[in-house]
This record gives structure tokens, C-alpha cells and sequence, in this order.
RNA sequence: GACCCCAUCAUCUAGUGGUUAGGAUACAGCCCUCUCAAGGCUGGUACACGAGUUCAAAUCUCGUUGGGGUCGCCA
């Protein structure tokens, strides 16, 4: 390309390159230490998949005592979402993930390798860009959107690989007054890499999850520069991790068949590759087949299903650690007390089959364990944080009756490993408990008689004679006398082992007359311990419901 | 269609030439028990298929089948 065609391309000063490599020169590190990032894109929407990402690097690079930082890829302005970026930051904060530089929720940069917004750093991109069409590394293409389309149909047609690449690629073969006469004619363009590849030729990529990998060079020449001079992903990717130092790439599946080409890249640019690892993405069973977890068909794709629900952090980091590394498991039993983020995660152990299966069941019985391990208090004021933005009504509830919910929280838990362990994400604890509040307690007497095989007023009969007899300071043994007592009056076994040695021999056993207790008292014939129910309750409401 | 990846219980997986193929979740049964949870114990036709290499194959090779991913001025 002639001067004259470089300087009618890009008509505005750019840094030079040697200024930039100043500004940004490479990171002083240690032997061993890794630099990694988490680079989501803006589009107001957080994927599992980026959490797990960001995990995985997270851990990587601060366990190596490296840097791990976040990169905002916004190249893309179509899809970019106002406010994306505090969603972005929120998310990993909530998991506990900290980057050492990046941007804000305020979309302020930090850190010395600023801006760490894409859009931010056009210039930079540029800059580059020019220098690869100088050193004719790369060229202007003028075809429009539907040329490209038709020669696509048409390869697909004859049976051709698709894309812009050999006797394809019409405008790498532009002479130069062509140029300058399109130029000039004030046809839009975009800068395409002339790849020095062959089709034919096979390279191996080390991965280093997946291994060595067999694959054929890139010969395409992609998209550099888009129509509106910002970068595509492929340039955008090797100009930000030279210049940010990133050591190791660690990335979903997706980008594995473009890595021959991003190896062009940072050999064209005089750059040394960073180290690469793809990982599976999450999957998720349909008609009886696996497909990746997708934005949008799956709700559970979205972080932000997981807030809603009330998930808490902890049980979804503990999970997907679990994925990363199956003996997480092992070392979490070995360590009750440690924090998942203790956990020395082997980048080297990450399974590399075809992606997991998102498994609800696993990660409920996860949670059940964290939250089994929380304080009543800590439970209490996690689901509060979590109800003043879900359900403002019920924090106001529960910040009415802080007392009283933390007294049912405190239900069967504590007794060490047999901590009561059902309440599984926060949204379950309203109707869970609902019964022990008079504004939302029903009770249809009548629709229990055929399980409890008693009548109605068979039923009011022991509740009455256990009214009368009540007392809320009885300890349980006392308490639970009372109940063998009527148990026997009415001729029910008050043993188990001589109702079971002779059922026939009485109308039922002392836990029938319990669950006709249980259901004046909750309403339903499923409770913990209604000894401690009742306790919680305090005598009026007992009494009131007997 | 081309290219790449993957293949062990229902699910996540351990396993790198010799294991009664291990663990967790789920499921089922028993125990405990005022119900439910929890806890304890027990259980189940898991190495996709077919060849080959080897004294020996879940493990190595080839093929088949199945699944996944990629082929954009999206990332």
C-alpha cells in the first residue's frame, strides 16, 4: 500500500507503536507466576459459563501469586447494554471474585495497563492495524455484506469451505490505484489479515486442558477491523494480551478452531502467544440430548436466575469448583472449615470431556450443606439481603419478626452433622415456614381424616384433652408423656416396638396422635420437631390453634 | 458438508497396562424415629461397539457409532 492510501485510510493522528509499547511495557513477573483475565462482553447479561470462567482463572493466577484482571469486550456496539458493566462487576463480587485491575461497576479503569474497555482503546488497535498494512501484513476490503453472502451460498453450493480466503478473497488482490479509486468513491471498508496460511499444511496447538491438537493452518483472511474501526475479537485479543501481559488464556471450547489463526496473529504482529486452555462448555439435557446451556432457552444460563432464586454464593462456588476438579469434594470433607477459595484448585486436573451436565440435584445438596453450616443469625440476615431486592414485602416481615424467624432457623441446627438440612436456596424459606405466622396459616382439618384414619371429631377430641394438659415450659420428655398418655386413653400403642410386635392389637400408635397435633398446630402432617414447633410458638398460638 | 473435541453407573467423575473398576449426587431398602428432614448401614447388569497390539486392555492403535463445538464486519 502507498503512503498516500495508509494516510486516506486512517486520516487521524494515531500513537506510534513504539509509544504505545512504552506506555505499556511488560509485566516484571516471577518465574511461575500467571497473569489471566476474565474479558465478558457488555450485553447486560452474566452466562454461568463466565462465572466459571472467571473462576478458574481467578484461581489460576492468584494461586500462582500472579494477576488476574477484567477486561470489558465491547466491540461489538450493537450488543452493548447500558449499565452491562455493573452487572458484570456485581457478578463477580458476588462470588468473591476480585479482579487486581480492570473497571469499576462505574466503569472506572484501575490498573496500569488502563483502559481496560475495548471501546476505550481504539486508538491502540489502530495503531497496530496500520502497522500491519504498512508491512502489507494486511489490506482493505470493500465487499458489501451481500457479496459476501451470495459467495458463501455458492461455495456452500459447490461444495467449497466457506469463507473469505484464496481465489475468495477478491479484495486481497486489489491493485492499488483500485484501492484509491474505491477510497475515493467513499466505499466503506474493512481491514482484512492476509493470512500467510495453508489449507493444506497441519499445525499442532498445545491446549493445556485438552492437550496436543492436530489442525489444519488458517488460511482465511479474517476481519481485523470492522466497518466502524474498532477491532474484531480475533485482533482485539492479540493487541489487549501482549500489551496486558496475559500469560494464560483460559477460555470456552468455543475458540479452540480459531487459535491457529491467533497464533498467526501474534507471529505477524512479532508477539510471543500467550499459553492456551479451552474448556468444555456447561451442557444441558434436551429431548434426551446434551446441548450447550443456552441464553436463551435456559433461565438457568442467566447468574441472575441464581440471585432470584436465592441461591447462596457459597453453594454455587462450592459447585462449579466441583466440576472444575472432582476432588474438591475429598478435600472439602477433609477441610469442613476452610473456604471453597482455599481449595488449591489443579488447573492441570480439569476435566477435559465433552462438558458437564448442569445437575440441579447436585448443587441443592451442596447447598443444603452450606446453609446447614451457617448460624440461624447468618441465615437470617443472608435471606434478608436477598428479600429486600426479591421480596421487599417479606424483608419487611422478617425484620418485624427478626426474634421469632431466627428462633425457627434455629430449629434442629447446630447439633453438628446432623444439622437439619432442608432448606436448600432462600425463596424456600417463606412457604417452608409459613405456618408458624397466623397471617399465612390454613388448616382444612376435614381433608386429614382419611390419612390420619379419624374422624373429625375424633380429631378435636385429642386436640382438646392436649389443650387442656399444655404447658410451653414442659421439657420434651414431659411433654412427649402427654402425648403417650392420650395415646393410650384412646387406644393407640404409646411404644413403637409393641405396635409394631401387635398392630392389630391397637388403633394405631402414639405417632398417629402426634400428627393430629401436627396438624391442628402447622397445618400439615410434615414438620420438624413439634416439641420445639411449639416451644417457638409460644403458649397463646398452641393454644390458640388446639 | 468440512475441521476439531469427547466417550466409565441415571448425573459429576477417579482411574495413565495387572483394581473385587473407587467416591459424590440421585434412587431403593433397612435402622433410628412423634411425621418430615438429617444421620447410620446396605444395595444396583457403568468402562458405547468391532477389530488389533500384549502373557495381560477401561487404560495403547485403528475403525464404527453416538454426542458436542466451530465454520460472521458476534464474542
Amino acid at each position: 500500500m502507498t503512503p498516500e492510501i495508509i494516510a486516506k485510510m486512517f486520516p487521524n493522528p494515531l500513537p506510534s507503536v513504539a509509544e504505545i509499547e512504552a506506555k505499556y511495557p511488560p509485566r516484571a513477573l516471577q518465574p511461575g507466576q500467571k497473569v489471566t483475565r476474565v474479558a465478558p462482553s457488555p450485553t447486560g447479561f452474566m452466562h454461568i459459563g463466565g462465572i466459571y470462567a472467571a473462576l478458574v482463572s481467578e484461581r489460576v493466577a492468584h494461586q500462582s501469586g500472579g494477576v488476574f484482571f477484567l477486561r470489558i469486550e465491547d466491540t461489538d456496539q450493537k450488543r452493548k447494554v447500558e449499565g452491562a458493566t455493573e452487572v458484570i462487576c456485581n457478578s463477580l463480587a458476588r462470588y468473591g471474585i476480585v479482579a487486581d485491575e480492570g473497571v469499576d461497576k462505574d466503569g472506572k479503569n484501575y490498573g496500569p495497563y488502563a483502559p481496560y474497555i475495548q471501546s476505550e482503546r481504539k486508538e491502540i488497535y489502530q495503531a497496530y492495524a496500520k502497522k500491519l498494512l504498512e508491512e502489507g501484513l494486511a489490506y482493505p476490503c470493500f465487499c458489501a455484506a451481500e457479496d459476501l453472502d451470495l459467495m458463501r451460498k455458492i461455495q456452500e453450493k459447490q461444495g467449497q469451505r466457506p469463507g473469505y480466503y484464496g481465489k475468495y478473497a477478491h479484495c486481497r488482490n486489489l491493485s492499488d490505484d483500485e484501492v484509491l479509486d474505491n477510497l475515493n468513491a467513499g466505499k466503506p471498508w474493512v481491514l482484512r489479515f492476509k493470512s500467510p496460511g495453508n489449507n493444506e499444511k497441519r499445525m499442532v496447538i498445545k491446549d493445556l486442558l485438552k492437550g496436543d491438537i492436530n489442525m489444519p493452518e488458517n488460511d482465511l483472511d479474517i476481519v481485523i477491523l470492522k466497518g466502524d474501526g474498532l477491532p474484531t475479537y480475533h485482533f482485539a485479543h492479540a493487541v489487549d494480551d501482549h500489551l496486558m501481559g496475559t500469560t494464560h488464556v483460559i477460555r470456552g471450547d468455543e475458540w479452540v478452531s480459531s487459535v491457529p489463526l491467533h497464533i498467526q496473529l501474534f507471529v505477524a504482529l512479532g508477539w510471543k502467544a500467550p499459553k492456551y486452555g479451552h474448556y468444555a462448555p456447561l451442557q444441558k439435557l434436551d429431548n434426551g440430548n446434551k446441548r450447550k446451556l443456552s441464553k436463551r432457552h435456559d433461565p438457568e444460563a442467566n447468574i441472575m436466575y441464581f440471585w432470584e432464586k436465592g441461591y447462596p454464593e457459597e453453594a454455587l462456588v462450592e459447585y462449579i469448583f466441583n466440576l472444575i476438579n472432582a476432588s474438591f469434594e475429598d478435600w472439602r470433607r477433609t477441610n469442613p472449615d476452610k473456604k471453597a477459595f482455599d481449595f488449591p484448585l489443579n488447573f492441570n486436573k480439569i476435566s477435559n470431556t465433552a462438558g458437564a451436565l448442569f445437575d440441579f440435584q447436585k448443587l441443592h445438596s451442596i447447598s443444603k450443606e452450606v446453609i446447614a453450616k451457617m448460624t440461624a443469625n447468618e441465615v437470617f440476615e443472608a435471606i434478608l439481603t436477598w428479600a429486600k431486592t426479591y421480596r421487599p414485602a417479606y424483608a419487611e416481615k422478617m425484620q418485624n419478626n427478626r426474634e421469632y424467624i431466627t428462633k425457627i432457623l434455629n430449629i434442629e441446627r447446630n447439633i453438628g452433622k446432623k444439622s437439619r438440612k432442608d432448606l436448600v436456596k432462600w425463596e424456600d424459606l417463606e412457604s417452608d415456614i409459613s405456618y408458624f405466622f397466623d397471617d399465612t396459616f390454613t388448616r382444612d382439618i376435614d381433608s386429614f381424616t382419611e390419612e390420619l384414619h379419624l374422624s373429625v371429631d375424633e380429631m378435636t377430641k385429642i386436640a382438646e384433652e392436649f389443650k387442656a394438659v399444655f404447658d410451653v415450659n414442659d421439657d420434651k420428655n414431659t411433654w412427649f408423656e402427654k402425648i403417650k398418655t392420650i395415646a393410650g386413653k384412646h387406644g393407640f400403642a404409646t411404644e413403637m416396638k409393641a405396635y409394631k410386635e401387635n398392630p392389630s392389637a391397637y388403633k394405631g400408635n402414639v405417632s398417629d396422635i402426634a400428627n393430629v397435633l401436627r396438624v391442628f398446630i402447622t397445618g400439615r402432617t410434615q414438620s420438624p420437631d413439634l416439641h420445639a414447633i411449639m416451644s417457638v410458638m409460644g403458649s397463646e398460638r398452641v393454644l390458640n390453634r388446639l
